[in-house]
DNA sequence: CGCTTCATTGACGACGTTCAAGACATGTGG
DNA sequence: CCACATGTCTTGAACGTCGTCAATGAAGCG
């Protein structure tokens, strides 16, 4: 494990995951539970949460900002299989060992739970075990809607569609204003390990996108949308997702 | 809906599947239950078993035959997401339209239960919950293994772990003898949509593991392994994968 | 036998990768 | 303050893999 701070122990009641993650339909005795087991844990930018093969000792919800769940082949070759937002979990119950890299892409904050108390808890209450039920089920059609840009969207697709992503995500976030500039959580190198590209083609697309007056860029990182139908057309995405 | 047979109910207790659906971990009570609402369904091969967008008046285990979950773009192009062989589930628990369409891959025989009493009964009895969230983790898992190839891999290495996992397949399924020949259950054409390429490009592919003696081809459908060892250097598989 | 469906093979070109150079921002030390 | 290093991103040129288009082969069926 790398170097992380252990915070002191914040009330459930100000959490702002508490709506929506593993937690969120627990019952006060549950929730009393939970409070009690619970730990948090900041890991910095870049560091490793998790590697693959590594006995898991406990599960964790996200926090506060982004990380990300990878697998790399022999030679190096990098696919991000997941990204983490704040509320969603980390770990899987009934499993001994780590099946995937998790690396902290921002900071991050975790509030952790030992993983054998924890089962005891899915095995018993079913408000926890149908949560994260639900929030798996919501994870396998992530997983799926990915896979159908992985394995059948040229480039410049990939790039709309992911950036149509970030501007859905952060207007659930800021549910009134919509954002002007939305800051890209990821580099280069991290939307191309998440999209199947490198990142001279990231590069390029996005450049593309400028170049054509759909985006404007302030720093390399902040993206303006300009015109959001244009965006959405060149995503291709499918009718029934908005 | 397609044309379809419904045949009478047989026992759970000859189930062939028993022991792996949804269903394994019920006690006596909640098996009669499921007796009770279950009813059997038959589509040949090549049929729509659900159309994305329908809704989803029921859920079903896959007892016989394999099916495919895919989704098209606009365009034509598809993706298969997912492949459905004997006691997985179809349909999902508090969500009214599919997602996905569900294709028979071969002939194949569902136990379908109404969706509404199947919902109570995933919230009142947790050892139908607990064994979905086991059988939608293993989902999962299945879908991120499949991101890495869609993102990641080369034609060549798509054929080779595709070949490898139905080999793996095939020993569980008949334990102690090793089928000498594997018949594979898609067409080329529904390999490429799994894969991600071209019909063309399959057929390359599997041409040049036969010109390379790593396979040998008994009709277009039956496939025979003569070098386990290289078709796994061919797949680039990772280590923790056997 | 012709017709249809599925699979194989070839020729060609497009898209994305690879390799390489340079731009830009930030930090460090003389 | 400048020289230099480092990390991130952009851009260009050449290459190669895989997709496209087209023709042919093989198997099943009326």
């Amino acid at each position: 494990m790398p170097d992380t701070t252990l915070t002191r122990r914040p009330r459930c009641s100000d959490c702002p995951i508490r709506h929506r993650a593993v937690c969120a339909r627990s019952d006060e005795v549950e929730f009393q539970k939970l409070e009690q087991m619970k730990y948090y844990r900041n890991v910095e930018a870049g560091q490793t949460i998790i590697w693959r093969g590594d006995r898991l000792e406990n599960v964790a919800s996200v926090v506060h900002g982004v990380a990300s769940i990878s697998q790399t082949l022999e030679d190096g070759r990098t696919q991000m299989v997941g990204l983490l937002l704040p509320s969603d979990f980390i770990g899987r119950p009934g499993r001994a060992l780590a099946p995937y890299d998790v690396t902290a892409v921002t900071d991050v904050t975790l509030c952790c739970f030992a993983r054998k108390p924890f089962e005891e808890l899915v095995a018993s209450s079913n408000n926890v075990s149908r949560r994260l039920l639900e929030m798996t089920l919501d994870e396998l059609d992530a997983a799926r809607e990915w896979m159908v840009l992985l394995g059948r969207k040229t480039a410049r697709e990939k790039i709309a569609t992911f950036l149509r992503m970030l501007v859905r995500r952060s207007q659930i976030n800021d549910a009134d204003q919509i954002q002007q500039i939305l800051e890209l959580p990821l580099t280069r190198e991290a939307m191309a390990d998440y999209l199947g590209l490198t990142i001279e083609t990231v590069s390029r697309q996005i450049s593309g996108l400028k170049r054509n007056g759909v985006i404007r860029l302030h720093g390399s990182r902040g993206v303006e949308v300009l015109r959001h139908t244009q965006l959405a057309a060149e995503a291709s995405d499918d009718p029934l997702m908005p």
